[in-house]
DNA sequence: TATTAGCACTCTCCTGAATAGAGTGCTAAC
DNA sequence: GTTAGCACTCTATTCAGGAGAGTGCTAATA
């Protein structure tokens, strides 16, 4: 799929030079622009003749005969692997997302890096947290609503806050309610809430009969646990993408907007790099969604704990500032990662 | 400021067709379209009179010489007022709503009410959860997370948890945070979260000192109650926004853009039909909102219990579906209410 | 052999003129 | 009061022409 064939040194220079005319530019690149941009002194002629190399390699394409050249999805590929990295971590300097350690809370820390993302990249900005399947008990609450609703609180040892209400065929009493509150807390701290259910089980089978109504709907409690994904998930910035030219025509846009609204399917692309080490990034065609076709997704997962996997990025045009979103995305994730460990 | 001038018989039926044409069309309204459509039998030129008359009174107005009319603000509010009101409640028809009352979960019947009145109008839907202001209280729960910080959980009697993270300077110890449980959950069930604080000030001048560093950061709750207004904002359907031709321009479109991701504007603009009973429309530059012009809002509150309120309506284009969609939020308020009111 | 200058060619974008079409406003007749 | 007729206005579309940007190729050059 991919050919591995290298570049020359000229090559790679004015490969990355056309890429970073058009981010900046967003209009095709011609020869006599490279020609003076570039250190090495060569006429626009030679220029042509490169890219006309670069071009039949697939780096570049050409909208018309007479435009300039644009990068391909390929070309960012390369750009992105191998020319933009040496100068991506210069100093440390301000990232700008020095404002979230003041924030204690999941929803708002959430939701305060989204905007944060989305402000900083000015793309399009989306988080989301970590699945309450992966996280470890602190404390559990059965809050009885009607005799045939209780509202479930999980807390887990991170701070994070889920909570749910499970209907009932069978009423239960108070007593039962507050049997299960105690034996919850007192023998399933540092669970997860699949390992609580079979607690509960073995409880069960102890003493029968007793939490009969009880258990026949924990089970519920799993359905819900699917649902809470979608609630986890915060976009951020819709109207940054308006601003880039790429997005002048009225069909992408809605396109794009279409698949901003379908946040499962969203979720699903993003899962995809959930196993990946550090910062994976997505360009164009790589993206198998058609209404993302044009975009490309700089996404990064942050722990917190021992296992637990949320998902941060930003979502823009193939025209990406790669080097500069990378790093902001790294570092947010960096910055979610310690205030939640620091615990 | 609305002069008080009556139509005709003759005029105010002539307004109503053109009114109903132009919301389906969305093209002027030309003299002999409306000599076909209507009952009466007059001709173009007839027709063109009363247009004329009813464009000087200001119910319609002309894009250019020789286009047809179109309808003013005002003249849309008049449709509003005067004539649209008759058909609006025919049969009480299937609304597309019934699935709302299979959900029982705060968020998500929030979420989901969004979603469905922006499926069934085909513009933005917009939900605001009740203020935990205006919530009386069933449980609290007061859970450590580590010295310095509780995480407070709050559930009302209708069935709505937030939940909230306070910080403290000085750390609580396991002890005070188990008194502090069962004295709330002793003495302050139906109050609301400014009394409970009035109570807990009362506690801690009798038991001075003993509670003296939990009181202190009570406080803080005040200050957060505040901003979790703006998490119980939903907004669904940005993309039904586009469909309609008003909005091809793209200035407009990032306007209209802008003013969503500005949820606190968004949610002083609609504070303003919490003490209106019923549905209320808000038509083009009735808003003060510069970024809204050319939109309307259709907004109604919903009462859980005795006066909590929330609000829940639709935004589009001031060539808006009115009898549809002010049954449609009328509808959607009443099936909340019932929902929350029932338990 | 690699580089460059020169030049014809291609394609887009902008402008202005011409034309068709929709709908009005007015006048005079019914 | 209503209507037919007609001149008028404004928009939208089409088409041709010209400017501009940038290429691709060829032949000359170092």
């Amino acid at each position: 799929m991919y050919m591995a064939d290298e570049l020359t040194g000229r090559e790679k220079l004015i490969l990355e030079a056309i890429i970073k005319q058009y981010i900046n530019q967003a209009e095709p690149v011609g020869s006599r622009t490279i020609s003076k941009r570039i250190v090495l002194s060569l006429s626009p002629a030679t220029i042509r003749n490169i890219m006309a190399d670069l071009e039949e390699k697939g780096f570049l394409q050409h909208p018309h005969t007479s435009a300039g050249r644009i990068p391909t999805d390929r070309g960012y590929r390369y750009y992105v692997d191998n020319l933009s990295k040496k100068q991506s971590r210069k100093k440390t300097k301000k990232t700008g997302l020095e404002p979230l350690s003041k924030i204690h809370e999941r929803e708002e820390l959430m939701e305060g890096t989204c905007k944060l993302l989305s402000f900083l990249s000015k793309y399009v900005g989306i988080v989301i947290s970590p699945r309450i399947t992966e996280l470890r008990m602190k404390h559990m609450d059965f809050i009885s609503l009607s005799p045939h609703r209780i509202l479930v609180v999980f807390v887990s040892e991170t701070g994070l806050v889920y909570n749910r209400i499970i209907e009932g065929r069978e009423p239960y009493t108070e007593q039962e309610l507050k049997m299960m509150n105690q034996f919850v807390n007192e023998n399933c701290e540092h669970l997860n809430i699949f390992e609580i259910r079979e607690k509960l089980m073995e409880l069960v089978s102890e003493e029968k009969m007793l939490y009969k109504n009880l258990l026949q709907n924990i089970s519920l409690l799993n359905e819900e646990i699917n649902r809470s994904q979608i609630e986890s998930f915060y976009l951020q910035g819709h109207s940054n993408i308006l601003k880039h030219p790429e997005f002048a025509d009225l069909q992408k846009i809605k396109a794009l907007f279409n698949a901003f609204e379908e946040k499962i399917k969203l979720i699903r692309l993003l899962d995809k790099c959930i196993d990946y080490e550090g910062v994976k990034v997505t360009i164009g065609t790589e993206n198998e969604d058609l209404n993302i076709r044009g975009c490309s997704i700089v996404m990064a997962r942050y722990r917190m704990g021992s296992r637990i996997n949320g998902m941060l990025g930003v979502i823009g045009p193939t025209r990406m500032r790669y080097p500069e979103v990378i790093e902001l995305v790294g570092s947010a994730a960096k910055i979610i990662e310690t205030l939640f460990c620091e615990e």
